[in-house]
DNA sequence: CAGATGTGTTTAAGGTATATACAGTTCGAG
DNA sequence: CTCGAACTGTATATACCTTAAACACATCTG
């Protein structure tokens, strides 16, 4: 982050987009950018994010680490790739009908299910990100085409897709929390706290008391999407809020 | 992530708490968990959070960095202390009135502002969350004692306070990407590209073109919350939605 | 005034990313 | 056909990082 290795932007870019002319020149190459992604991509699915490291996908290919360096020009940019290739399957909204809250809700679920079965996209995601390839263009321009036939305008249809882009990172966080057991752990360890202090934290007290963080059969996502696509359209309803 | 350190789970709770007997043999400390992780906060807010280094908090003090860990089981319980030194201010929802709407908006635009201040909280406490410390406990507390009077069963309390708390993890998130010159560098190298893959996004390119990422003047947060509530008073409005 | 119990330092082990120099391979131009 | 350019992969080395372990010293308690 602070380190700004800024590397060469362009290099990420061309990385990303496939832009580099193939050498003709010396050995064949025996890897892809894109395969060493979906190498990272199977060890993070698998071990977690902080367990990719340039020396554990390059044993995968029976290769030494530096020789990775010859086909991505650093570990932020095989990050970024391995965001790349988990977007593979960009959404196409046209194929949810023309209800634009379907349409919506459909491209919130699919990005739901990306990030269910790759929980460091989250983290991922969290830093800084410097840019977007096709993949990451194309989950935009699908939310985006979902959000059009809402008759919103454009400043408002790219609010309503940071708020629900948003919306599937908070459930994808509440998912990761609280995996069964780590759930269990929290909820004897805390309510052992609370117990002891409850003065201190009377409305939580109450709240637990009333089973507020019980395990709940309503859907997150859904129930999310019903309160702010509700909000959109009383935002349609009633033009004289809208700037 | 994947190391599961695990460490003792009760010494993160003993130190989050500040349960600890002090010992009265032995030479005075010369420090504390407390200004240990307000110096660590110190750098992360001026050099991001990757620049916090053991041995960096460490010199700081003109100690050596193994000196730290007579007072910090390790870097994870630090980042902890971190989390819950810049929560110290836990807000008082009654202060706000009693409309629950004021006051949970209240509570978001307080919840924004730590997170406009430290933005490296964003990416801490997207990783595993391991515990709460006291001062987190408090703004939950908060979150929903500011909720109280919108007569929400206690299930729907939880699932609203998931809500705007992920609306202001949101928010902050856009906030830190787009910085000045980042967004102005992100605008001309994705345009460029745009213009070269315009039949690829479409919806995107029209997007652009109709102002769609201009600069916004509407605040993100208010927008947010002023769908997602007015979704939720929707709600209440409508008692045969409520499971 | 011991000795137990602390604090802080030094040393070192095992990670990480990656710069650099080199050896070996392959193509293409002369 | 050959030689050099261009490329791949490796080995080595640097500079970080966290943190375990052994040690010297300070301080309170019995």
């Amino acid at each position: 982050m602070a380190k700004e290795k800024a590397r060469d932007l362009r290099a990420g870019i061309a990385l990303l987009w496939g832009e580099q002319d193939q050498p003709t020149r010396g050995p064949k190459p025996s890897l892809t950018p894109q395969r060493i992604a979906a190498a990272a991509v199977e060890i993070a699915d698998a071990e977690g994010l902080d367990a990719v490291s340039m020396n554990k996908v390059a044993v995968g290919f029976g290769v030494s680490a530096m020789a990775l360096y010859r086909y991505v020009p650093g570990k932020a940019e095989l990050v970024e790739l391995m965001v790349e290739s988990v977007l593979a399957d960009v959404p196409d909204p046209s194929t949810a009908g023309t209800d634009w809250r379907e349409r919506v809700t459909a491209w919130a679920r699919r990005s739901a299910e990306v990030h269910r079965a790759h929980p460091w996209l989250l983290a991922v995601t969290a830093m800084r990100r410097q840019l977007m390839g096709p993949n990451q263009l194309g989950w935009l321009d699908a939310a985006l085409a979902a959000l059009e036939p809402s008759g919103l305008t454009a400043a408002e249809q790219h609010r309503v897709f940071v708020l629900v882009a948003g919306l599937v990172r908070t459930v994808a966080q509440q998912d990761a929390d609280f995996d069964e057991q780590h759930s269990q752990e929290w909820n004897s360890l805390t309510g052992e706290l609370l117990d002891r202090h409850a003065d201190r934290f009377p409305t939580l007290t109450r709240a637990i008391a009333a089973g507020a963080f019980a395990p709940d059969p309503v859907d997150p996502l859904d129930f999310g999407l019903a309160r702010i696509l509700d909000g959109v359209q009383l935002l349609l309803d009633r033009p004289t809020d809208r700037a």
